[in-house]
RNA sequence: GGGCGGUUAGCUCAGCGGUAGAGCGUCUCGUUUACACCGAGAGGGUCGGGGGUUCGAUCCCCUCACCGCCCA
């Protein structure tokens, strides 16, 4: 027997474990099978997993069950990344920690990298294991991990061939370097956020002591009207330490204030070197004084005027951000730190006089998202991918509708930053990762090949005779790899039975923080090595935050733990919820009130079932939807095949909180507030035949509701499936591998429907009416029904033991007219009378009356209103029209029921 | 500065041209042999403000306000 509570960390581990033994998570062979494919946005080896992770896997597992019930050949590919900077940080720590005086360089690269297999090996991919937990049933068979072997032999030869078609190159270009790292990285990883800042106003003094006039009041149109004579131009700046690196001072071409004095020259303190004045479009002259330094080495805006004029750069610092040993750094400040290097120049400039003033400020800094230091833009020779090309067949895949967006509104943001992409920066100066296949001559003459042996023999060509070759230092960002995995992971470059059969990936399942980094990435690659999109469609869910809607953050302490949230209230309440809460288009606020509730929905269906098996509603083979007669068990047939067609569709359209919604209320307000409240008297009932129809049908719903709840709470349907299926017939199988509901429309019977709503509503007034007049609980009051039609009557008589039953009814019958004082409402045309008189007190009565009839005229007075006006009638569907005389018209009779109750009442008092 | 999204019951959110919904919370009642992680009932909303389109607007358009995110 079932036992009276579910224990979810007792049957979780279980059942993970005998499914995955089972190969179900495998797809299955059968060739007459439609594939359905997601590749899994791999975490990070080092991750663990957050609540993020647990929606979007969720999301995942729950259209890759469906799919899996609707007899597709699924595969869920899973693996991990191998996240260059985040893995290479982890080991570094870790060697810092142990205390064995060992560091990164201590090591060499060779053995460092030794360290970083074996901490991978050991510790690594502790997420997948995590999402495993959540129920995730990906073929994890199949993990793959982007430094495999079969994923490194797609880099290179994804690096080669795109350097050989001119879309790989190397450049010397402005980067964001990450002076901790001392690594370039690529404007994605690059967070900028505001900060309490400062403005620096300095004076850079004419050469020879030149003046200019520079007006310092305006009347009111705007002109001069007073001067002062200047022998300096004043720039204002957030950054002082890269003054030394000032090439030029800008201003606008427009600006009369400074139009005199441009081409002359200032000199720059503390460098003591001269600088040109210069006009350019850039500055804004309503902006500070209307003057820009030009730093081209050290700003990205700057660089771009630096450029366009021929003004030298002058790079100021080293890999970590010390100002270099350089001939243009004065010796005071070379290897000072670029922030003691800033105090350092603030301080001199003020003694020379040239600080003007400084102003508080919010600035927006730029910082590692991993080393959360300030980025420092350096002028780097760094690997670049043609963005721009790649991105020409991207965005058409898009426009022409091969890939779609869900919601559609991220097209936009995905056309946005497709038609506006930069280069993309692809070197890294780390260890951690692909290294880059190219091999330099004694001359630095270049040989991009797919291998060590292949370089040297284009050396040889090249120099025509051997030479040494020195293999490129830097490896590849990790995204470079990740763009690959939509086919790198089914076996390409190989052509594997799977590529054929699974690319292109169905559907891509991801938050939109991601779009730029990745979904953007792998269309470009997808489309240039496979000829196709990587997916049919790619499906945007949202953010989790916290109950207040802030963005969760360990430093912000306000993170959820999934894992804790599982032990707490099991895998399937929290994927519930998450699905329940995916609605399309907002982010998610998540509270463990939330997950509680939808725990106690399981808690119910588990309740539900104890009751099924208590009443022997077990497994039946062979049941037949059409076979019962019983009017009940007839409706509760054609909910189930509404909830189904309901739960199929709204997954098709990826709504999965309608899905949900629509599975909570069947089971828990159709199924169970009702269905097996009615059914309680046939499965007590001496109706032997009735008995065991009803017995089949309960039993033959329930397991539709395990099939179609089982996408979102695998956990405990499987466990249901199973101890359901202790007693009767054998079932054939798992629950992962049943076949989805396909019910048919017509399996809806209108005559049943009816006369279940009927029942179903004079029972909910009744107890409306006794509750609002304080009739107490227990007492059991009669019921009359007068002047209704025959086929009413008849459902009276039909249904009388279940209506006082749960109505709470002395007797029920049908009568010619309501006893002075009862308490009436009208259902359907009929009078419902509660013989109360004396029970209750009638004042109460009347108020009750009044305010109904009150509501109803209400109604009514809007209802006529529409009615009389000529326009609506005109120009209004048919069919509302007609629905709302019929609406009119039982508001009509139902007040004038009520009227003359109420005059009773007053006749009475 | 550019772009996107949001504003609906106390809270969290669905709905999105034709009678305002859910979960949680609140209040009242309830030991009816599946379930108190329960049952029955109730209260609670001029759907952010203002215009417009329409026979009809929470829903479409414009505008304002406030909040959030992304990009400069």
């Amino acid at each position: 027997m079932i036992e009276t509570t579910f224990n979810p960390k007792e049957v979780e581990p279980r059942w993970s474990k005998a499914w995955e033994e089972s190969g179900a998570f495998q797809p299955k062979a059968d060739p007459k099978a439609d594939p359905f494919c997601i590749v899994i946005p791999p975490p990070n080896v080092t991750g663990s997993l957050h609540i993020g992770h647990a929606l979007n896997n969720t999301l995942q597992d729950v259209l890759v069950r469906f799919e899996r019930l609707r007899g597709k050949s699924v595969l869920w590919q899973p693996g991990t990344d191998h996240a260059g900077i985040a893995t290479q940080m982890v080991v570094e720590r870790r060697l810092a920690e142990a205390g064995a005086n060992e560091d990164r360089r201590s090591l060499g690269r060779e053995e460092f990298l030794k360290r970083v297999w074996a901490w991978k090996e050991e510790s690594g991919g502790t997420i997948l294991n995590q999402l495993r937990r959540l129920g995730a049933s990906c073929d994890w068979s199949r993990e793959r991990f982007t430094m495999d072997e079969g994923l490194s032999a797609a880099v290179l030869k994804v690096f080669v061939q795109l350097h050989r078609e001119g879309l790989i190159y190397k450049d010397k270009r402005l980067v964001n370097w990450d002076p901790h790292f001392e690594t370039a990285i690529s404007d994605l990883e690059v967070e900028n956020r505001e900060v309490n800042g400062h403005f620096w106003h300095f004076k850079y003094p004419l050469e020879n002591g030149e003046t200019y006039q520079y007006p310092i009041a305006h009347d009111g149109d705007g002109n001069p009207t007073e001067w002062e004579t200047r022998d300096y131009i004043a720039i204002a700046t957030t950054r002082p330490e890269t003054m030394l690196g000032d090439g030029a001072v800008a201003v606008h071409p427009s600006d009369q204030r400074y139009a005199g004095i441009v081409g002359k020259r200032v000199l720059l303190p503390l460098a003591d070197r001269y600088i040109p004045i210069i006009a350019d479009e850039y500055p804004d002259p309503t902006f500070g004084s209307g003057a820009v330094k030009i730093t081209g080495a050290h700003d990205f805006n700057d660089y771009k005027v630096a450029r366009s004029h021929n003004i030298p750069l002058y790079v100021l610092m080293d890999s970590k951000g010390r100002m270099a040993d350089a001939p243009h750094v004065p010796a005071k400040y070379r290897g000072l730190d670029r922030f003691e290097a800033r105090k350092q120049i603030v301080a001199d400039i003020e003694a020379l006089g040239l600080l003007d003033r400084v102003e508080d400020k919010k600035i927006m800094q730029p910082f590692g998202d991993r080393s959360n230091v300030v980025i420092e833009p350096m002028l780097t020779d760094q690997w670049y991918v043609n963005a721009a090309e790649l991105a020409k067949a991207a965005i058409q895949a898009v426009e022409t509708g091969k890939t779609t967006f869900v919601p559609e509104a991220w097209t936009k943001t995905y056309f946005q930053w497709m038609r506006n992409i930069e280069p993309w920066c692809i070197s890294r100066q780390l260890w951690w990762g692909h290294r880059i296949p190219a091999w330099y001559g004694p001359d630095g003459h270049v040989f991009v090949e797919d291998s060590a042996e292949s370089a040297k023999s284009a050396a040889r060509k090249h120099y025509g005779k051997e030479v040494a070759l020195r293999q490129d230092e830097d490896v590849l960002d990790t995204w470079f790899s990740s763009a690959l995995w939509p086919f790198s992971t089914l076996g390409w470059p190989e052509k594997t039975p799977e590529l054929k059969k699974f690319y292109p990936t169905s559907i891509l399942v991801t938050a939109h923080d991601i779009i730029f980094f990745w979904v953007a990435r792998m269309m470009m690659m997808g489309l240039h090595f496979m000829k196709e999109a990587p997916f049919h469609e790619v499906y945007i869910h949202a953010l989790v935050r916290d109950a207040k809607g802030q963005k969760m953050s360990k430093s912000k302490g306000n993170t959820m733990d999934p894992l804790e949230l599982i032990d707490k209230f099991g895998a399937d309440a929290l994927r519930f919820t998450l699905a329940a809460m995916a609605a399309q288009g907002r982010d998610i606020k998540l509270s463990e009130q939330r997950i509680e509730g939808y725990r106690n929905f399981g808690t119910k269906l588990w309740n539900a079932a104890r009751f099924a098996q208590m009443n022997e509603c077990a497994v039946w083979d062979q049941y037949d939807p059409r076979s019962p007669e019983q009017p009940v068990n007839k409706w509760i047939v054609g909910e189930t095949a509404k909830a189904a067609a309901a739960v199929t569709r709204e997954l098709e359209a990826r709504r999965f909180n309608e899905a949900a919604g629509a599975l909570y209320k069947f089971v828990w307000n159709v199924y169970c507030d009702w269905y097996l409240e009615l059914i309680k008297p046939l499965l007590n009932g001496e109706d032997e035949a009735a008995k065991l129809e009803t017995r089949r049908t309960a039993a033959w719903v329930l397991d539709q509701i395990l099939i179609l709840l089982h996408p979102f709470m695998p956990f405990i349907t499987e466990e249901l499936w199973t101890r359901l299926g202790e007693f009767g017939a054998k079932r054939n199988g798992m629950l992962i591998t049943e076949a989805w509901p396909d019910l048919s429309p017509d399996l809806i019977d209108e005559t049943a429907e009816a006369e279940i709503g009927w029942m179903v509503r004079l029972i909910e007034e009744t107890r409306s009416t006794r509750s609002e007049l304080n009739v107490p609980a227990g007492a059991k009051i009669p019921l009359l029904l007068i002047g209704a039609d025959e086929a009413a009557n008849e459902r009276l008589e039909r249904y009388q033991g279940l209506i006082d039953r749960l109505a709470r009814l002395e007797y029920s019958t049908s009568a010619d007219e309501a006893p002075a004082g009862s308490v009436t409402f009208v259902l359907n045309g009929a009078t419902v009378a509660l013989p109360l008189q004396g029970v209750v007190d009638l004042p109460a009565e009347s108020a009750r009356l009044a305010k109904e009839i009150a509501k109803l005229e209400g109604e009514i007075g809007k209802m006529d209103g529409k009615l009389g006006n000529a326009q609506f009638i005109s120009k209004a569907p048919e069919e509302v029209v007609e629905e709302l005389r019929e609406r009119r018209e039982e508001a009509g009779a139902s007040a004038a029921k009520l009227k003359h109750a109420l005059a009773q009442i007053k006749g009475a008092a």
